[in-house]
DNA sequence: CTGAAAGCGCTTACAG
DNA sequence: CTGAAAGCGCTTACAG
């Protein structure tokens, strides 16, 4: 059907393998050789079959990301998408390609992504840690499949792993608020079941440990997940006694939700009420004022995913590597209060 | 290495062909024998090597999805993602799976996306609109390879295509406006040299032409984009002599704007200006009150276009085919304006 | 119903 | 620097 190296052969008068060597930059052959098949390969419109060159090799220079994606509010949610923009940022330069495989999709009709894994469809994984079930991992160890988990696995899984710095995240945001005179500061997360959720706690609460502030029970929260948690709980939070003067939210609707309800009973923000909130999208930009937001830096996320994946696969080692992305605070309108009327002389610009 | 369809002949007793016939389910194996054979590979602990099937079959069982994404604002849309879950979401079942490339990314690292095509890591392809251009189209009609291309095309090109009904969306969003008694409508899109964006005006002046209204070119805008155009648009709606009543925005964020703007001249949202957008996402349902949208079901595009890319793979034919999807319209509050202040008694619930 | 053999299009160790 | 040949692991037309 198409053209395949026997016809570039036969066309510049040369062995197969001498194409084949041309087609690999083959440093054997020789210059004048080199130019007679490339002008052959030309003339007849050749392009090498990449399916018998993977047989060749036996392997496919394709990895696989592995979702867990239910439709359809996770689309809300552009998480595995900018990770997933990084990945591909990242291997095509080096001739690679990117498959995507939702493991509910592949469950319904199969043996989930193993199958990825034993048909030898791709060269390696990447695989959200939820997915992470020891009896997989096992059968992957076991072969030598190369792989890279996205979050931090519990119990301190030996692995290879990469996270964004949860416990960082935590500790900066809080700090933020501490450094602008916020006092009593709640902490909103969503389930503590999840590990990084724990983690952010974590970062919160060595902030106020490292300002001699002590933590209050009553200002810790989790369970919070949309927009309504979020108005609830700063109603609530409102009704007190004694209530915060700042939140930190780990979602960026809820905190959303709860600036509403702050400027629904009045507060002024951030005089009254400072908020910081985790990740950039949707809403951290849209609200009146801005929230400040713990931005999370997805597609690097990515893109060091997808380097440890190739380093692995190009040179497998029983050493496992984790790798754990710094994150940083864009601070906007809902934190940053000023701390005098004017700026002293020498800070006007 | 691993094992292959020669150790499992051999453990059964029987050629590599029967083997093989027994993975393909063939009809001409003796129950016994098949029996024997999958004992062999359960013990052997086999799977077919994927890699060998391709090459036999000459096929990968690969489509790609194209995109054309630059970072890093792209993430605001989900439009390519969601479409890609719907073709994940269709071909999984059938055997197929999902490849992601960026033009973006492949045009630096060599000849665009035709080397999907030439090279045959992919059996078809579905790609955006923007990519289209003939010099290559033609190629891949050379070759019949099956091909879909998402977005209709200018000057009516024959190809495989699917899109939204774009002119239906600028009609009944118009026509809801209409009904809930606006009488000056204005329509603020993106750019009008898109084809989508054209087609939704066309809808919109069928509808206003429907119930006799004419069409004002003061109230006809392009080239807003943003949160802040919206906004800035508004405010110059406001300041006429003759502003208009109601709004039809084909962007969310542009509509998100444009709400801020009317509320903060005090115009009370819907009884002194409606507002209707397009798409549902990201901030249709966060803004108070939330926005009337026509709701764009890119799951269900990314579905038919999957489903056009089988059937072209499965039996090519010369005849090209082309698909429209409905939309619909949500209500919500910025365009329902109360007819009348009580319901009619068999009208309560 | 089953097997021997050719074939899918490359790569590469070996020989020269 | 180049070529003949074996090999990568399946599928399938052909013969029986």
């Amino acid at each position: 059907m198409s053209v395949t190296i026997k016809d570039v052969a036969k066309a510049a008068g040369v062995s197969t393998a001498t194409v084949s060597r041309v087609l690999n930059n083959s440093k054997l052959i020789s210059p004048q050789t080199a130019e007679k098949v490339r002008n052959a390969m030309r003339e007849l419109g050749y392009f090498p079959n990449n399916i018998a060159r993977s047989f060749a090799y036996q392997n496919t220079c394709i990895i696989a990301l592995v979702v867990d994606i239910e439709e359809p509010t996770a689309f809300n949610n552009p998480y595995f998408y900018q990770i997933q923009y990084g990945i591909e940022k990242y291997i095509c330069p080096k001739g690679y390609y990117l498959m995507i495989a939702n493991e509910n999709t592949l469950n319904h009709s199969g043996t989930g992504f193993s199958q990825l894994v034993f048909e030898k469809r791709v060269d390696g994984l990447i695989l959200p840690v939820s997915l992470l079930n020891k009896h997989l991992v096992k059968k992957m160890e076991d072969q030598n499949f190369p792989f890279v988990i996205i979050g931090e696995p519990e119990n301190g899984y030996d692995t290879n792993w990469v996270d964004v710095n949860n416990k960082m995240a935590g500790e900066i945001s809080t700090t933020h608020l501490i450094e602008n005179q916020f006092q009593r500061i709640a902490f909103v997360s969503g389930s503590q079941k999840d590990l990084f959720n724990k983690r952010r706690l974590e970062g919160y609460l060595t902030a106020l440990a490292k300002h001699g502030l002590s933590p209050d029970p009553d200002l810790i929260k989790e369970g919070a997940f949309s927009k309504e948690d979020g108005y609830a709980l700063m109603s609530e939070f409102m009704g007190r006694q004694n209530p915060p003067d700042a939140v930190v939210f780990t979602d960026n609707l809820v905190a959303f939700g709860a600036l509403s309800a702050a400027k629904a009973y009045g507060r002024r923000i951030p005089d009254e009420i400072g908020i910081v909130s985790f990740d950039n999208f949707p809403v951290a930009e849209l609200s009146e004022p801005p929230i400040t937001t713990v931005d999370i830096d997805l597609i690097n996320l990515g893109i060091q995913a997808a380097s440890m994946l190739l380093q692995e696969i190009q040179l497998p080692s029983t050493t496992k590597q984790q790798s754990l992305l710094s994150v940083r605070l864009i601070k906007r309108g809902t934190s940053e209060r000023a701390r005098r009327e004017q700026p002293a002389p020498w800070e006007r610009s």
